[in-house]
DNA sequence: CCTTATACTAACCTTTTGGTGGGTAACCTA
DNA sequence: TAGGTTACCCACCAAAAGGTTAGTATAAGG
């Protein structure tokens, strides 16, 4: 019983685990916005410009996901017309490595 | 323009790449899916017991989803009742420790 | 004083994903 | 002959994800 209620506790942080990874990952455009942030922050209208097939809507709304789970941070400057930098916070630079292997995931795949 | 179409080529296929990594690793359950043919193929009602959350539906569905994405291997041996069993494929084992390192993503999310 | 630029928000709609509850075939055992 | 076992399928539904279109504040430039 000890041991059951063990395990189960084992699987249930194994799902938090994923969860959260999947979080981070999933979402069509996320990766993509990380990457794009791997050498330098980059401005909200610049990541449009890059990533021209996400909309607007959606675009912000990734956005402020990974800015709430800590992987981009946002940086405001009290201009106008606006100015907003988006960059990959210390967390995000620490797990990029391993995002950018997921690539290799990818390829795999795709190979004949 | 020469440049411009292959860096809109060089995009396409960055994509093409990504989305083909989503398809495995996105989904409530694909990853768990996955993990639980680490060490040893498993029989369809062996994975149902394993991961009791997940619906019938949504497990055959996945199931059927990974088998056509080439990530893992079904054989069906006829007997009754029936006997199925699932694995990984070749491929499916080589990306198997990049994709265990997606723990490390999660992990590195949770921490206080 | 009208336009341009930037970084958004809000209302609305469609598609995809995940889930429930039923049913099925085939053989074995009691 | 009834019930158990296994690995599914099908119709239907709810929620989440993704997308379109229009609108906003502010200041600088013509």
């Amino acid at each position: 019983m000890n041991e059951l209620s063990r395990t189960l506790k084992t699987d249930e942080i194994t799902q938090l685990v994923l969860k959260k990874t999947l979080d981070i990952v999933c979402g069509k455009w996320r990766l993509y916005i990380i990457f794009q942030l791997t050498d330098q922050a980059c401005r909200y209208g610049e990541l449009r410009r890059r990533i021209p097939e996400v909309s607007e809507k959606v675009l912000v709304q990734e956005l402020k996901e990974l800015v709430a789970l800590g992987v981009i941070e946002k940086t405001t400057y009290g201009e106008t017309p606006p100015r907003v930098e988006y960059s990959l916070t210390e967390r995000g630079r620490k797990v990029l490595p391993i995002l950018l292997q997921l690539k290799t995931v990818g390829e795999t795949f795709l190979e004949v």
